[in-house]
DNA sequence: TTAAATAGATAGTAATACTATCAAATAAAA
DNA sequence: TTTTATTTGATAGTATTACTATCTATTTAA
């Protein structure tokens, strides 16, 4: 059985829908492999597009912006993180168990799926690390918000609550609880890598100290009863 | 009585210091007030100049560029917020009720201190939840480390790691969980300002509710025996 | 087979992120 | 007080960035 995965992105997003055309998915497999070389701040579209050999402008039509194009490879990011954890999660009875596999999908680091050819997801898995918060940390969130630009993380976010809210229905904070543990996830991996004063996990690149922490972290919260 | 406040920061994060002349302390002023109206990304050392009434080739001699400028700020902010974590915890003898405190500082929105002239702490506050973390998010992370330029912000991390163990000896992350409760204060703050779908606390600009988030995160974390 | 859509090529512009130089003003040292 | 050093201001210049516009060639769909 040969299955490719595609994410379909709300159209706000982008001028002309990348996924369509052999020059959009050369568009956002290069983008991914060049902003994950140098960095989203020295990332342009003229060098992507000499990378791809195609022009500026043709870049242009595609995305009105370094920063949308940013936003949408993120927001890919989100919605394949998403279907990856209802795939794990599926058919799974008890939330605890649920909640266990999804905080150990966030803590761990991804490797390249195959399902996607012009995606590499490790790298992008990096670039979300690094980059993802700059899609909402900016001066014009609002607007961007409401153009429903930031929908897949609220879903992601969302959907996580939920199990929270089976997991433990008395809980008050389960949305909070949710983007804290998906932003944790990735800066606590970031700090271990880079800034590992911030952490207990030392230079190991042991990425299941990061599950371990975010596991604790939750389940001690969750069921105050079960102690340690 | 008359204290004014004086935050010396490392001479890796400047040119010439800032805080010893009058056009120095000017940049450190009025980049505080322009970043925080343009943001970051929109925020140019000729804004600042024209502003201020100099040119920009004088800025230059203060700040190499305008990500030094940023982490210094921002490094600003992070001595100041450890300082007023010690004066406020002094002479407290549970360190619970310590950490109770550090979290109630951490949690709330800060207002304007008159104890330094030029420095507008309400400001300074929503920068570095809106531009905070592009300090550290930068492909040259591991360079800027290795000057110490992030050592305000790990002085604050391991004070509060402190307290944490104080609290809870057996504890396996006052590092991991010191740096998370720094980062989510201001997230779920700026979260709840600007993309409220992703917190518990709506449009109430309550900051009361993220402390109450976070208290509820650490304590049962740390003590799971009280139940909630 | 004609029309429509897409991509390529080229040009141009205002702004950004600097670097360099020289003169004027001010402060510190002799 | 004079000399000297330091700081600032003024001006100019450069490569790159972040676009917009236009025109032509090519591919695709009706």
């Amino acid at each position: 059985m040969e299955l490719t995965l595609q994410i379909k992105l709300s159209h706000k997003l982008f001028l002309r829908n990348p996924e369509e055309t052999d020059l959009g998915r050369d568009i956002l497999r290069y983008s991914i492999i060049l902003i994950h070389k140098v960095g989203f701040e020295s990332f342009t579209f003229k060098k992507l597009a000499e990378k791809i050999g195609t022009t500026e402008a043709s870049v242009y039509r595609y995305f009105e912006n370094k920063h949308r194009l940013l936003v949408y490879i993120v927001s890919w990011y989100w919605s394949w993180l998403e279907y990856r954890i209802l795939f794990h999660t599926n058919n799974m009875q008890s939330p605890e168990i649920k909640l266990k596999k999804i905080i150990h999908i966030l803590g761990t680091q991804v490797k390249d799926d195959i399902s996607t050819k012009h995606i590499n997801e490790r790298l992008l898995y990096e670039i979300v690390m690094l980059e993802g918060a700059k899609a909402y940390l900016t001066r014009h969130v609002s607007e961007d918000n409401k153009l429903h630009l930031f929908k897949p993380y609220k879903d992601l976010c969302t959907s996580i609550a939920k199990v929270i809210k089976e997991c433990s229905p008395k809980y008050n904070y389960p949305r909070s609880l949710s983007s804290t543990i998906i932003e944790i996830s990735h800066f606590q991996n970031y700090f271990m890598r880079n800034l590992p004063a911030l952490t207990d996990f030392g230079n190991a690149k042991n990425n299941k100290k990061v599950f371990r922490f975010l596991e604790d972290l939750v389940f001690t919260n969750l069921s105050p009863k079960k102690g340690k």
